[in-house]
DNA sequence: CACGATGCATGCAACGTTGCAAAGTGTGAG
DNA sequence: CTCACACTTTGCAACGTTGCATGCATCGTG
């Protein structure tokens, strides 16, 4: 059986309380006690029960961050920047998994009432906006990557359709003139995939380019699979794209895997150009183009958010709409 | 204020022990009462308070993981096989990252035996044997990837000593007869590396071919960056090696990048064999060999573990090592 | 009909902690 | 010498849940 505070007052020769003022800093405590006290929790290894303390307080010390997938890099690297910026704060990351549906999303968001969690961060892929909202009442959330939800879940993401047409823009102004689009989603409400098809769309419109219906491929999820896939049909209908922007690094990867197996070269015949900047990007042959997101503002601003709600009085706060910056990396796949 | 077991005592008419039967369905309960309690439930939309449960029960249904980098392809995909195991057993992952530091890693020991979590399960790097066995004492720890540990700890890994040796053989049976090692981590206590430079030197041996220390490259890490490093390094020698056992299939992608970049071929210069069998090696040009260790049955090993010693008397069993088969994966980089 | 067995429901106490209010101690000013 | 005040310490209650023991019907059996 570990120590508890009893234990340790009785040790020391004080009360109850007066350990536990000295655990927490909390009142004035005589530096001859704390002494006595610190002396005793050593001795005995005391370690604060974290339950008890919850129960009391009515907060955990952790919140959840539900992402489609752990293992994907983008998803990774940004789990990563959060749990860091989640410690800076005291705040312990619960990873949850989502796989993307909506079943499990909305089971997470359910699950999350069980005062498990002090608040959510919630990437979502297959909710709709009016769900989100409606859970947001209950519990602080704060939705990455989608704009647009009712309730008052505040939302952090950059701004999807300019950062997809400054990434057309450029294809463009390589001289490439059949520029085709990887990643549309037309069965999800997640308004990711849609956004990043309006800058798209904007990007050629804006150079006098005809938005094609055949160059833009539909895909059902982000993976390399799922790109190289794409790639394949469009290099089997003539006459061949001359550039393609992928809607995610991953699904880049895939298509340049898909070109090179078609006998052709990126980025002379076609241009790539990805989205993340995820790390493997740097280092594949040739290196991968790409939309690059301020992912530690993404985490630091949706950590600020999360804290404003469940420090702030829940609800006071009306739902805030946050823009992260973005940049467009030119590297060797779109002619560095 | 969320609903409580009283209210949805008083809103149904009986009292607070027996709506808590009906939650747990422990004892018998009438079904009359208990629809009329389930209905209760609803309507005040009640969800239990783990808090209160888990003071009251003393176990939380959290189990700690704690990896060096959530970020890497290995451990992604390792963590969410673990997560998907331990949901199936009822508990909630918590991850953690030790960045690799001996200094965090024994900071997550420690942080864990704040009742925050049922057991553990650790990838160390840099903590001793000796450390690990002292904590495995006081709460229920799982090693992963890490042989001959002191303590009550359990060991779940593959035979790294023979995985090296095999890749190695293989590389000689290509015909190579300058195989270069990437990944040697001689400062590190982390046994992984010792091991698998072992079976690289015993491969070497058993081909009657000598050990060059000028082959043997040491890494800081086993990112890419390091395996690009370590193989232009490699490189700027004369001769050449003509084949390169990198430790992890990242170094190895690092190094593949190295290679081409001094305008050689992998695979008809030097071939090329990784570790891990994470998911980049499949569809990188050309694809990349390696060993891979079969994860999904590590990850269910290690739970069945956790569970045999949470939910046994603790300290009962004697420290278990259980080795997980692996197979070498032959593809483009090493000639397939 | 009496009695024990069975099924169902309940009240009390406890898990380990902290908020609150108040008690005790000592110091300096009036 | 007394009183006000600051400093330090304390006891009690409560957070929401479940283990334990027990009460109260009802039922079946001798």
């Amino acid at each position: 059986m570990t120590a508890k505070l009893k234990d340790v007052a009785a040790r020391a020769g004080v009360s109850v309380r007066t350990v536990s003022n000295v655990v927490n800093n909390a009142s004035a405590v005589a530096p001859a006690t704390r002494e006595r006290v610190l002396h005793a929790i050593d001795e005995l290894r005391y370690r604060p029960n974290l339950a008890a303390r919850n129960l009391r307080q009515g907060r955990t010390g952790l919140i959840g961050l539900a992402v489609p997938e752990v293992r994907s890099p983008y998803f990774g690297e940004i789990a990563e920047l959060l749990i860091d910026a989640a410690q800076d704060r005291g705040w312990t990351v619960l990873i949850d998994r989502t796989d993307g549906t909506a079943e499990r999303e909305r089971r997470l968001l359910e699950g999350s009432e069980k005062h498990t969690v002090d608040g959510m961060i919630m990437s979502p892929w297959s909710l709709t906006p009016e769900e989100l909202g409606r859970h947001s009442a209950t519990m602080p959330l704060v939705v990455l990557g989608e704009q647009e939800t009712g309730g008052t879940a505040d939302h952090v993401a950059i701004d999807n359709v300019a950062a997809a047409r400054e990434a057309t823009a450029h294809l463009v102004a390589l001289g490439r003139r059949r520029v085709a689009a990887i990643g549309l989603q037309p069965q999800l409400s997640n308004g990711t995939a849609e956004q990043r098809a309006q800058g798209y769309r904007e990007g050629l419109t804006a150079a006098g380019l005809p938005v094609e219906a055949l160059l833009m491929r539909t895909v059902a999820s982000l993976h390399r699979e799922e790109g190289f896939r794409a790639m394949r049909a469009l290099l089997e209908a003539e006459p061949f794209p001359d550039a393609v922007f992928c809607f995610s690094d991953e699904l880049a990867l895939g298509a340049l895997r898909a070109v090179r197996d078609h006998g052709l070269s990126v980025p002379a015949d076609i241009a790539l150009i990805g989205f993340d900047d995820i790390e493997d990007g740097r280092y594949c042959v040739p290196s991968l183009a790409t939309v690059s997101p301020d992912k530690r503002q993404i985490a630091e601003r949706a950590l600020q958010c999360l804290a404003d709600r469940v420090y702030g009085r829940l609800g006071h706060l009306p739902a805030r709409q946050v823009t992260v910056p973005h940049r467009l990396i030119v590297r060797e796949s779109a002619g560095a």
